[in-house]
DNA sequence: TCGGTTTACTGAATCGGTTTACTGAATCGG
DNA sequence: CCGATTCAGTAAACCGATTCAGTAAACCGA
């Protein structure tokens, strides 16, 4: 079997207690030859402490829980995970994989087997930017919410930007010269709730909206509602509304959409318009879905969600909560900008202001 | 703290080795009413247990090791993870993350990590199909490839059939009335090795392009290595590569692209030349990337990459392996065809034959 | 009534470490 | 030269379960 502390003990002959002060370094009251003999024991027979056995005594399983709401449907996923992965692994923690879907049962389930494997604390994600409910089981150990915040910020969170993000985009429009900017938004509803219960209309929807509305008015740019619409939050529903926005004497120049997908399916629109892009209209999307974003042409300018650096952040927050147990903070995570090349000034400007 | 099985047999007025036993369904000599005790202390209590304890006693921790070699650069990983996951819970195991990278020195320090933490068996996920060199500390414990296979096949091992999945899409080309069929594969190189080694070019170009001459031939299409060619595989790459087949008189009448990034890029080539898909230029695509295929005009027909599939194969061997020791089997996942909108029978069918 | 089984449980060892309290020897100050 | 420290290291308890060997009581047949 796997060499134990007491057969480097054996070797070195000296207790095991011995040895596993001096492979923890708590070799204060050690002789340095003796240090050496255990070292050199360790090394020659290749010894790896057994974590179970560390952890069950030390209480501190050096491992943290990752529960994540659904991790196939979204290429989001990746990367919130790997930011994670990443603080996890330089500061010599695990991470424990939980997955749970609208099956409540099976979801308690899921975060209870987590618990039981004495998770120093968890992370609880969600695909999309949500306001949910902080299952009863997590109040006790330590959690940061990620991609999503509890209705009442009582618990450590991190969130994309979205209004900023938002706002980043429709001044970039506005810079170009854009006046009539439509807005294609998401059509909430139908998101299957699930043992994280959306309490509210999607956080990105609402505060996208609320930029495009602000970035217009701050410009003196008068509200034009047949500019604005909803649909679903795919390729299709974002040309047919995108053909609906654009299939008129007085279209937008430029075109906000609440996702890549959407964008895409502005992009068809356009073309069954004989419009082109960025000549004839602008679009912006949202997500950096670089596979979106580079394949269709020309490339999307759009604005990125950070999931790397949330991730990041929220496994940052996590083993801080280890050690002290701080104030549950929020935190908005920017979205930046990324200019590709669908965005240029209006080849007419519009004459409103 | 959390509630010990001491606590529940204290309340049974039991031993915790009866307790031990009842909640082990090993109750074989215990009076029913003192099961019953038991039980209801247990519940009264909300006991769980320690897994951590559990596992050192009985040298099975329950939890698998996922190692993959980059998580965040394809939305793949998401998929195998997902189908992995499902499998383990469904069991009653846990997925321990782990990701090495092209630095070698960390990527075997993650590797025992994850063997530090007992996990009984590892999977072993590479985001690109790959021949690989199975690192030497996995000997001991049990191994299942994922998206990858050793070089002399000594583990058990699952892997797209590339093979069968292109032939899948080129017999549907052909038995749409194309001759004339051009390929545009990968240019294999500058994969960084890393921790996982390469050891011949990327299976999936070999294997697609081997599938594309045999259907050709097996149909009596002469060979014309004019309408072959490699590229990077991203939409550029998939453009320029395009633009070189289609921008000539004798163009082919349909395109087999080593990817869906690819593909787009061929989109984008072929309206530029003017040509309509798919009534003008049949095109197919690889690996079914529905964030792709679905934002592109029309949308794009492709071979499906199995990796939701693969995950659960994947985790099923590794959970069979544990009790049985199995010969090592390598086992080719198909890879169907979806069809979308991007094939059409040839305009003006060739007449080469 | 008595030896032998069964029944129904318990004590204690064990997994592989960590940590505390303690001890024998060396050292030191006076 | 003696009692008090310091030094270097060890024995044993402990983490929270599982499991084997053992045992007291009940039962059983002759």
């Amino acid at each position: 079997m796997r060499v134990r502390l007491s057969d480097v003990a054996a070797m070195a002959d000296v207790s095991s207690a011995t040895a596993s002060m001096v492979l923890n370094g708590k070799a204060g009251a050690i002789r340095p030859d003796t240090i050496d003999r255990v070292l050199v024991a360790a090394e020659a027979l290749g010894y790896r402490p057994n974590a179970l056995a560390r952890s069950l005594r030390s209480q501190q399983s050096h491992t943290i829980g990752f529960l994540s709401d659904d991790v196939v449907t979204t290429p989001y996923a990746g990367a919130m995970i790997l930011g994670a992965q990443e603080v996890a692994d330089k500061h010599g923690f695990a991470l424990l994989l939980a997955n749970v879907d609208s099956d409540q049962e099976a979801s308690r389930h899921s975060l209870e087997a987590l618990l039981d494997r004495q998770v120093d604390a968890v992370i609880c994600a969600t695909m999309y930017h949500r306001i949910i409910e902080v299952p009863a089981q997590l109040t006790n150990s330590p959690a940061v919410l990620l991609n999503a915040r509890s209705d009442d910020n009582s618990v450590t969170a991190v969130v994309p930007d979205d209004y900023a993000g938002a706002e980043a985009a429709m001044e970039h429009l506005v810079a170009m010269g854009h006046r009539r900017i439509g807005f294609i938004n998401d059509r909430a509803g139908n998101r299957r709730p699930g043992f994280i219960i959306d309490q509210t209309s999607p956080p990105a929807a609402v505060e996208r909206e609320q930029a495009y509305h602000d970035v217009l008015r701050r410009h003196g740019i008068d509200r034009d509602d047949t500019l604005q619409t909803r649909a679903p939050s795919d390729p299709t529903g974002g040309r047919v509304a995108a053909t609906a926005l654009l299939d008129r004497p007085d279209r937008p120049t430029a075109l906000f959409c609440y996702n890549d997908r959407m964008a895409a399916g502005a992009y068809v629109a356009a073309r069954h318009l004989g419009l082109a892009i960025p000549e004839d209209l602008s679009v912006v999307g949202f997500d950096n879905q670089v596979l979106i974003a580079e394949a269709i042409d020309p490339p999307l300018t759009t604005v990125q969600l950070p999931h790397l650096e949330m991730g990041r952040w929220a496994m940052e927050q996590a083993l801080t909560l280890l050690d002290e147990n701080a104030e549950p903070r929020v935190r908005r995570m920017p979205c930046p900008l990324v200019e590709r090349e669908s965005v240029a000034p209006p080849n007419h400007p519009s004459a409103d202001t």
